[in-house]
DNA sequence: CAGTCATGTGTACGATCGTACACAACGGGC
DNA sequence: GCCCGTTGTGTACGATCGTACACATGACTG
């Protein structure tokens, strides 16, 4: 039972060249073709070590966002106390998610793919549970819950939102920075004791430069 | 001038159509025989109508973008008072946004499409503008930021955390319930002691009042 | 009423795709 | 040392794709 020729390394190798090329074209520009052509395996090992496309974008997105997953057990992990886990997050979203644009492709592909097939909704599903249990370190499960949904809607509107011409905003007053996200965070780990009270939200200072070109409306109070 | 045998619905069909064929089989799937097929409109249209695909896809999306944000628009424009409008965001979410399948599939292959290609990321960024203007009739600029964004992650892990056998959430105890979603909404839009300080450049608003220690790196940029 | 040209269509071509399947290569059993 | 079964590969097939382009069609001009 000796190891014949076996390449464990293959079927490995195949899975992350199957991520590099979906990250560089997309799961519609990725084939069987282009990713043999990318791991350096011929186009017969495709079907030999998997059975159709589904299985092995199955096993690339798993173990995406398991790396990514990781990461964030990681930092949230070493954070002791509640501001160090508040820091840990604001941290999470500008350098972990924000920072590399392969990560931002690769989640948006999965996302795609579990809003269609269910197969897919399981593996964004336990990445969201991984997610929470993580929080769950230093948050009550409700925060959790609203904290995860808010680092998702926060990582993509800072990416999607960009001006399309910038594609590296480095400016100090951009509109998402680490001190909005900071400011965002801290609301949302903050329980109100008057969850739907009558009370008008405190003046933000009207002169944002960011904001000059908005046409800011009067809160009604 | 007249109209010879012109169609001027023809090339809307076909947009209509591309949304069709996208929402069932997504932009993979979606190939000029099929839309034309669906818009029973000849092959030949398509290349008549539209240089490529991208251009299609294009127009597809900035109709879909739009459709969404004037149902947005709607919505917060009927509330009067800081209240209604919480509660219009909730409605939103549960109503608009989680409601409905295609819709929900559609955002995601804008979004894909958005991380990849800059002349796609020019609609996401005009659609979140638009949100944002909208929730602007009711809150300052910062939160609109922070909600336009906590309203992308509650839609979207609602949508993908579902148990993948369970297609249709309808129980009353569902782990994103409307009062999940109002808890979180009432939270982001309420104001911590701590303002966002708009005079300093790209730091961390200093005193958030739960916060005991200030364990903070220095924010690099 | 005939000519002309913008408008729209049918078809064919080359490229690329996933997959099946015959076959090569090699380790271990006898 | 020969044979056999597992392991892996090369190739060919049918389907589907986007696009180009010759051609049909019908409205307007004179």
């Amino acid at each position: 039972m000796a190891t014949r020729r076996f390449d464990p390394e293959r079927r490995d190798r195949i899975i992350g060249a199957a991520l590099d090329v979906i990250a560089a074209e997309g799961v519609a520009g990725a084939s069987h073709r282009k990713i043999a052509s990318h791991a350096g395996v011929p186009l017969g090992s495709m079907s030999y070590h998997f059975i159709g496309m589904d299985e092995l974008l199955a096993e690339a997105f798993t173990r995406f966002s398991t790396s990514v997953s990781d990461r964030f057990d990681e930092r949230l992990g070493r954070a002791e106390g509640i501001d160090a886990a508040r820091q840990a997050v604001v941290d999470l979203i500008h350098e972990d998610l924000l920072d590399s644009q392969r990560d931002l492709v690769l989640t948006h592909e999965l996302y795609t793919l579990a809003a269609r097939k269910p197969a897919f909704r399981a593996i964004t599903h336990d990445w969201m549970a991984r997610s929470r249990r993580a929080l769950g370190l230093h948050f009550d499960p409700d925060t959790c819950r609203m904290l995860d949904a808010l680092i998702e809607g926060l990582s993509i509107h800072a990416a999607l939102d960009a001006e399309p011409s910038n594609t590296e905003p480095s400016s100090g007053s951009e509109p998402h920075s680490r001190a909005r996200t900071a400011a965002a965070v801290a609301r949302i780990t903050t329980p109100g004791t008057a969850a739907l009270d009558h009370t008008a939200p405190d003046h933000i200072a009207p002169d944002d430069p960011a904001a000059s070109d908005h046409t800011r409306e009067a809160t009604h109070e």
